[in-house]
RNA sequence: GGCCCACUAGCUCAAUGGUAGAGCAGUUGACUCUUAAUCAAUUGGUUGAGCGUUCGAGCCGCUCGUGGGUCACCA
């Protein structure tokens, strides 16, 4: 092996060479599994009466050893699978002492094992396995960080937890052998992940896949991460949206299309931010972004009552209730409340610039007026965005995708949900106009500087996509891994990630 | 990228600038209903890396690394 082993890690590579002389293999091919240690308590449970089953119930239940406790001609110890853990019972009468001692001796916490017997209820009342065949299945090299329950009151109590981030992060699985709240988190994942296309399907939508690698990028702004097929001599881009890719799909004919996948965006990292993150994007004809706030109201509550059972939960110890009608507050007004700024006052860059100069608050320089007003939006409105809350009319100069007002070419059609006081997800009326949307393209050309890694490259290929016809729609587009920080109560990204981004270690 | 904090045994944590420790895990032994089993004994350290100050550095200073927080960045 090329890392330095401990000296522990020694004595158990030793150990294993030592059973492997012996003859036992300490990785077997194959396991004999009747039941989890669920369905072996539910067998016993229904076997029983009056505490005694009325025919013995024999089980093989396979895991991993979480605990020992050898009392002289005894054993106790406990094993862990995917269901929860079970304790097993071994006696030297039952095994003779020579097993007993090998189980004692040469089995170790983190190995994984198989042993059959019959359930029984010890004294306490502990559905147990009485073993009477053991065999091991896995050898554990590395010592689990030790990590033990204690059941005070009911309440599991643990002690030496892993907690340090960083192992608990590079190192997940330990993380996860020994942290069965994370295991539990990571279902939680998948139940969202699950409910969400439950929901959009029930709607009649259709689940697509679109390219990663994509030759131009767009749908957003922000910094793409670059690569290079080498047959083709070709240049291609990762992802920072699907957007213009599933917009493409309504010109041909699919009404109701959504995809959940991976987004790369090359900028800085942060509690909220990973450079790859799980993005669920709809769009759909004849919809409005009116018609799409009712619709993520929908979706959200369709997914915290299959999820959490309930329409509430606590997050970072304030309680947020995702039942509708969710709060609609106007961009400007938002604004004007919080920062006392009123923007339909200063209509141009230099009018925003000097209002906000008036407050006291230091405009960013270079920043056109929809990114002064994104800073206003940011600093002093997003923190106060507690309960889930739709912020709607957004200025068309950060909205290149979006569809103008007719009252008002400035302000487009756009919402940003906000909940716990940060962007939850963005919505709007889709621009179909192909002659609107060509000219936007050129606007962002010319009011980003050229050296802006952020302004949108022009997509002819969309353009003449959307010149085909596009029916009107509305489009939506949620970071999965902040709405899995709601519904998990987690303070950071990298909780909800199994496998967070992190710098190279230079000693691995 | 800036600033602040942290880094000590496998894990969780101690240690006035003066001999690096505890609990759990590990090892050995006792124990036939335990469950953080208990009891007795015991192994285990380049204190993140390097340089400096000092008679003497885990502790003070500088540089670097990693992580966390925060700001910047992020429609």
């Amino acid at each position: 092996m090329s890392v330095e082993l401990s000296s522990l890690e020694q004595k158990q590579l030793e150990k294993m060479r030592r059973l492997r002389e012996q003859g036992v293999d300490p990785y077997p091919p194959r396991a004999e599994r009747t039941h989890t240690s669920r369905q072996a308590i539910a067998a016993f449970e229904a076997a029983e009466k009056d505490g005694e089953p009325a025919v013995p119930v024999v089980a093989t239940l396979a895991g991993r050893l979480r605990a020992i406790r050898p009392m002289g001609k005894i054993t106790f110890a406990h094993i862990e699978d995917g269901d929860g853990k079970i304790q097993l019972f071994l006696r030297a009468n039952d095994l003779g002492a020579e097993q007993l001692a090998f189980f004692n001796h040469q089995f170790d916490l983190g190995d994984f094992i198989q042993a059959s017997g019959e359930m029984f209820r010890t004294r306490t009342g502990e559905l147990t396995l009485k073993v009477t065949a053991f065999r091991l299945l896995a050898k554990a090299i590395t010592p689990l960080p030790a990590a033990k329950d204690e059941v005070v009151d009911g309440q599991v109590v643990r002690h030496a937890l892993l907690s340090d981030p960083e192992t608990r992060y590079r190192q997940r699985y330990a993380d996860l052998a020994v942290n069965s709240e994370v295991r539990d988190l990571f279902r939680k994942r998948a139940a969202i992940l699950r409910s969400l296309r439950e929901f959009l399907d029930g709607q009649g939508f259709l689940e697509v896949e679109t390219p990663i690698l994509q030759p131009i990028y767009g749908g957003a702004a922000a910094q793409p991460f670059v690569t290079h097929h080498n047959q083709l001599h070709q240049d291609l881009y990762l992802r920072i949206s699907f957007e213009l890719y599933l917009k493409r799909l309504l010109v041909g004919g699919l009404e109701r299309v959504y995809e959940i996948g991976r987004d790369f965006r090359n900028e800085g990292v942060s509690f909220k931010h990973n450079p790859e993150f799980t993005q669920l994007e709809f769009y759909c004809a004849y919809f409005d972004y009116l018609k799409v706030m009712e619709l993520t109201e929908q979706m959200i509550c369709y997914v915290a009552d299959h999820v959490l059972g309930q329409r509430t939960v606590v997050y970072q110890g304030r309680e947020i209730n995702f039942a509708p009608p969710w709060r609609r507050v106007e961009l400007r007004q938002g604004i004007l409340e919080t920062a006392g700024i009123d923007i339909a006052q200063a209509p141009t860059r230099n009018d925003l610039a000097n209002a906000m100069e008036a407050k006291g608050i230091h405009p960013k320089p270079g920043a056109t007026r929809g990114k002064l007003i994104d800073q206003l939006l940011g600093d002093h409105l997003e923190p106060t965005l507690i309960q889930p809350t739709f912020l709607y009319n957004y200025p068309r100069d950060i909205s290149p995708l979006a569809k103008s007002k007719l009252d008002d070419p400035q302000t487009v059609e756009r919402f940003e949900g906000y909940v716990a006081g940060f962007e939850l997800c963005n919505a709007f009326t889709e621009l179909n106009d192909p002659v609107d949307q060509e000219a936007r393209f050129l606007e962002m050309g010319r009011d980003y500087d050229a050296r802006d890694e952020e302004r949108h490259p022009m997509d002819e290929d969309y353009l003449r996509a959307m010149r085909y016809g596009m029916p009107p729609n509305g489009g939506f587009g949620m970071g999965v891994d902040r709405l899995t920080m709601l519904l998990t109560d987690s303070p950071n990204i990298r909780e909800v990630l199994l496998f967070p981004h992190l710098r190279n270690r230079e000693d691995e």
